[in-house]
DNA sequence: GTAGACCGAAGTGTATACAATTTTGCTTTT
DNA sequence: AAAAGCAAAATTGTATACACTTCGGTCTAC
């Protein structure tokens, strides 16, 4: 089955979502989408259909397709989740670490630093996600590294919503602080630092700053 | 967006498969199952898209739809995350566990008992899996919920082919003794047990015994 | 006798047509 | 003037049509 063509409007839409040119609640009219694309509704409705998967948009049967905003309290689920799965993933990484992770750490680590100080913030988003998602595909667990790259893109729409500069430099310390326990296999403190990073990121997220929203009932509560 | 026909074909499947009446590597022809459902293949495809996703059936373009075979290899890799995951809801189970949760978890255990005894496969490894799907569920932690879900039905296929009566009756003891550690709220025995019980479930299925296959260069290996 | 090209059948990929539902704006009624 | 009702327009849901790729088998060339 031929996902290509599919997987190109699926990119473009996850990058309009994420980059907020598209607010939670917007309408995503097939035909309109379909035009946009010079492709029929068939390639448009297989996109969003699989976007529907990822959480980024809420299909309504016969209304069609709206931009997600993900609650807060799912975000706290996911980062529930999160804290329990990369916990143990960091113990068991202190097990089987090497030298070149290390450096494939260290280096994205790197990254995330010239992404923050250049105020690049849709990078500095994915780059600190991605640390996450780079220490599970070190450990040549795939599974491993799908299930954590869905959980944290899951929430890309409210952790890019709710997270600032400062916020954004302060994780990046907090990952290099846990690739220093993880070099000097120190396994509690890597797992009790990736705990309380987590806890961190969250804490950030829970103050109650407005979403803009296309729900008028959510709107006037 | 509608999805409720498309969703009866996906469980009809999804039945077909872990039963067994459809075996890895068959092909799955557009024609002949939107005739069999009598719909067109625009809704088959629909529904083989979801089945992909949910890893029960793989997509080859231009080639079609063929039920998965899931290796060994990526079973591990879903036991090791779950191990990860499962610890850890175990231990933040006992901080918040009330006596209703654990008459729950024993009543999901009675119709575990009845479905070995009476010879029921297919119910039986449904509700070995359910358990740990309930426990997540009575955390009020949907994101959770659905994650554990996917990873268990995820390997439903291979779990079934390897698991044996004498190995089932074993599990439904194991999650017996998770529930007494949790009723006694001793946290360390019961995430001991549950990692525990896990890695007894894996070691189930790498006894290499033969899988019917349809890949020739995987049956001639 | 075997390797390779070629043709037809079968199946997938995409577009379009049609049916069913929802939305919208106007008209009518109170 | 506000609300209810209705009809037209717009939008989604499903089926079908057609183009393109793959698969099998035969025929030819060596």
């Amino acid at each position: 089955m031929e996902i290509s063509t599919t997987h190109h409007i699926v990119e473009s839409l996850t990058r309009a979502i994420v980059e907020h040119r598209l607010l939670p609640g917007s309408k995503l009219a097939e035909q309109k989408l379909a035009d946009h694309f010079g492709v029929s509704r068939t390639l448009v409705r297989q996109a969003l259909f699989q976007l529907s998967q990822n959480r980024l948009i809420r299909l309504e049967p016969a209304r069609g397709a709206f931009v997600a905003a993900p609650s807060v309290e799912e975000a706290q689920q996911v980062f529930a989740v999160r804290r329990m799965l990369e916990a143990e993933m960091t113990r068991a990484f202190v097990q089987q670490v090497t030298p070149a992770q290390i450096v494939a750490l260290k280096e994205h680590i790197e990254q995330e630093r010239e992404a923050v100080t250049h105020g690049d913030i849709t990078g500095r988003t994915e780059l600190l996600g991605d640390f996450h998602v780079r220490m599970a595909e070190l450990m040549s667990n795939d599974v491993l590294a799908q299930v954590l790259g869905e959980l944290i893109s899951r929430c890309a729409l409210i952790t890019l919503m709710y997270q600032s500069r400062n916020e954004a430099e302060h994780s990046t310390d907090e990952h290099a602080a846990i690739v220093d326990a993880l070099e000097s296999k120190d396994s509690d403190r890597a797992v009790r630092l990736m705990h309380e990073h987590l806890l961190h990121v969250e804490e950030s997220l829970t103050f109650d700053r407005k979403v803009p929203t296309h729900d008028i009932a959510l709107a006037l509560a």
